[in-house]
DNA sequence: GCCAACGTTGGC
DNA sequence: GCCAACGTTGGC
């Protein structure tokens, strides 16, 4: 089976890739999202051992700032049943969970983040979802080319 | 904090 | 099923 490459959107001041690296294991379950486009690549896409860039955003400078992998495949959100999360969704039913999570784990830090300016200079990441107007998913495809690209610009 | 772009909701 | 109103995302 091939791996498959994505990027994934935080806001630092919410979870931050030091947040990830002060995890036990390293590793999370990737909760709160709550956009089905997001949910479907996470739940239909994602396999254990998939690579992920971590990706800073509402923040000053935005950018890719390190790796992760995929350590365990789609299951169900917790928060979505608990009254007393921020992500809590009153109509989600135990007997058919609407929204998932993965589990990230931790890969590495870049030597250097690599900042949305510097993705949309290089003509070869045109394609990539994340440049492209209007997009804003928080879950999304990167190319294995795309992928290797910004991790040689990470250092 | 602003606001453009996008997604969801709900009245009809 | 349409679409206006509303809510959210996320760069700036």
């Amino acid at each position: 089976m091939t791996m498959r490459y994505w990027l994934m959107k935080s806001e630092p001041e919410t979870f931050s890739l030091d947040d990830l690296v002060a995890c036990p294991k390293q590793t999370t379950a990737w909760d709160g999202v709550r956009n089905y486009q997001a949910r479907n690549f996470m739940r239909d896409g994602m396999r254990e051992g998939d690579k992920v860039l971590f990706y800073h955003s509402r923040t000053a400078p935005v950018g890719v700032v390190g790796c992760a992998r995929i350590s365990r495949a789609a299951y169900p959100d917790a928060t979505q049943f608990d009254p007393k999360s921020t992500y809590f969704d009153p109509t989600a039913r135990e007997d058919a969970p609407r929204w998932m999570v993965v589990d990230v784990t931790f890969e590495s830090r870049f030597a250097s983040p690599v900042l949305l300016h510097a993705l949309r200079q290089m003509p070869e990441l045109g394609d990539m979802m994340l440049l492209q107007k209007g997009s804003r998913l928080s879950v999304q495809p990167v190319t294995a080319a795309q992928y290797r690209t910004i991790c040689r610009l990470g250092g």
